[in-house]
RNA sequence: GGAGGGGUUCCCGAGCGGUCAAAGGGAUCAGACUGUAAAUCUGACGGCACUGUCCUUCGAAGGUUCGAAUCCUUCCCCCUCCA
């Protein structure tokens, strides 16, 4: 294989789709480090293993030798995500969008490297483009055109309303990719359309179209949705060590797969021999230990993903108890102390004491180490006890 | 503008005067089994020291009734068909 060829499938591995090939073929053997353009919003980042997919993508373009642009929509984000489902957001100050700009850094270069990102906002050029400019801008794209975009097209032909501005954000985005001279635009599979506005507009503006790769969305912990903050099966990449080692290891056999594909650094050929280790019988498990060392390494540092693991196997092995559980001082709730219930709720063991007299009836409440089935259990006051609902909720609680 | 249909607990969805904190499914949580996997089985799934002829909940506000998610009035919001 030549090393264009391995450079080729380096960029599409775990990739969704590649347009067009050929091109990035004749961009590749040019040899010059070609410019790879990505974008994101300026609202404040808390990345999460989903988003990284497509870091870990501008990172392996970094190691073929070429330049990542690292583009900051705050002309953009004035604008308003057109998916027509978001509430307006508020505009972001100058500073905010400093501040975010600061914090995507730093937990972005945790993957990519800096000598090798440029870093940039897309008011730069949007501000003076001025509203000549913008109309020029739009002269180059028809409403036929526009209305191809899946949304578009499935909102228009069922009434729904499109204001006129969520037109722009395409172009807006396309001409990014003009003001940037972009060789190549990465993306999830949900910014096709918009990616490709991006080589339209280049070829109107007399460049080379860029080449656009999509890649998938990462599926979240449940193994069906895609993830998200909001659905709640995220591993966010700042969460500490323990949480991230546990919940990849809670992910299922199948999952994990994606995962080591989406996200691990492991080669090609080392990711098939452990796949074919597991097919020899080597148990899940101690696979899913190495791409969730990994993972932790990766934001955490190597220390920390050997203690996690040090704490997991101590923890779920041996039904140790961690020892940095969240600590409480609650008030005795009667004379002689504590009810259990009132001290799981105001833990947060639970949400309130009726689930947790649920939980303590299921047996699913231990004090101490030791299952509680009665649910008159009292604390006295000035007494310490470690609370812990299910495999994973752990408190302190101090009784005063 | 006209004619219909509908808004039920996290989601879907039954209920259509008392037996309704509301069937069933999904999601979720806990237990068993495990590899904190999957599958499976069991239980829970509004609140409250609380198991009670208690409080809050069936789009919102009023009303009828001993009693309302269920009936009436007004309002808000969604959907389908016609123009």
């Amino acid at each position: 294989m030549s090393d264009q060829e391995a450079a080729l499938r380096q960029i599409k591995r775990g990739s969704e789709e590649l347009l067009v090939e050929a091109e990035l073929v004749e961009k590749l053997k040019t040899g010059r480090p070609l410019r790879v353009k990505a974008g994101f919003d300026p609202t404040a980042p808390d990345l999460h293993l989903g988003h990284t997919v497509l870091i870990n993508k501008l990172r392996h373009f970094q190691e073929l030798g070429h330049q990542v642009v690292f583009l900051i929509g705050d002309f953009t984000g004035m604008i308003g995500d057109p998916s027509g489902k978001n509430v307006t957001r508020p505009p972001l100050s100058r500073e905010q969008v400093l501040e975010n700009a600061r914090t995507y850094r730093e937990q972005v270069f945790k993957i990519l490297d800096p000598e090798k990102t440029e870093v940039v906002f897309n008011s730069t050029w949007f501000e003076t483009l001025g509203a000549s400019g913008m109309i020029r801008l739009a002269a180059q794209h028809t409403v036929a055109r526009m209305l191809e975009r899946d949304d578009f097209s499935k909102r228009y032909a069922s009434g729904l309303p499109i204001a006129i501005h969520e037109f722009l954000y395409p172009l807006c985005q396309g001409y990014d990719s003009v003001a940037l001279k972009a060789d190549v635009e990465l993306g999830g599979t949900d910014q096709k359309f918009n990616l490709l506005v991006g080589r339209e507009l280049q070829k109107h503006y007399g460049q080379a179209p860029q080449c656009v790769l999509t890649v998938p969305l990462l599926e979240g912990l449940d193994g069906v949705n895609k993830m998200s903050k909001s659905l709640g099966n995220y591993v966010g990449i700042y969460e500490p060590p323990q949480e991230i080692f546990g919940k990849l290891m809670s992910v299922s056999d199948v999952l994990m797969w994606r995962y080591y594909d989406l996200l691990s650094f492991k080669s090609e050929a080392e990711i098939a021999a452990l796949r074919q280790a597991a097919a020899n019988g080597k148990n899940p498990r101690d696979i899913k230990v190495a791409l969730a060392q990994e993972i932790v390494a990766r934001f955490h540092g190597q220390a920390a993903a050997t203690a996690a693991l040090e704490d997991f196997e101590a923890r779920f092995c041996q039904g140790a108890i961690p020892d940095d559980l969240p600590e409480f001082t609650l008030k005795a709730d009667k004379p002689e102390g504590l009810s259990i219930a009132q001290a799981l709720k105001q833990s947060g063991l639970t949400p309130s004491t009726s689930d947790a007299i649920r939980m303590i009836a299921g047996g699913g409440v231990k004090a101490d180490g030791e299952k509680v089935s009665n649910k008159g259990v009292v604390f006295s006051i000035g007494s310490t006890v470690v609370l812990q609902v299910g495999k994973r909720k752990f408190a302190k609680v101090k009784v005063e």
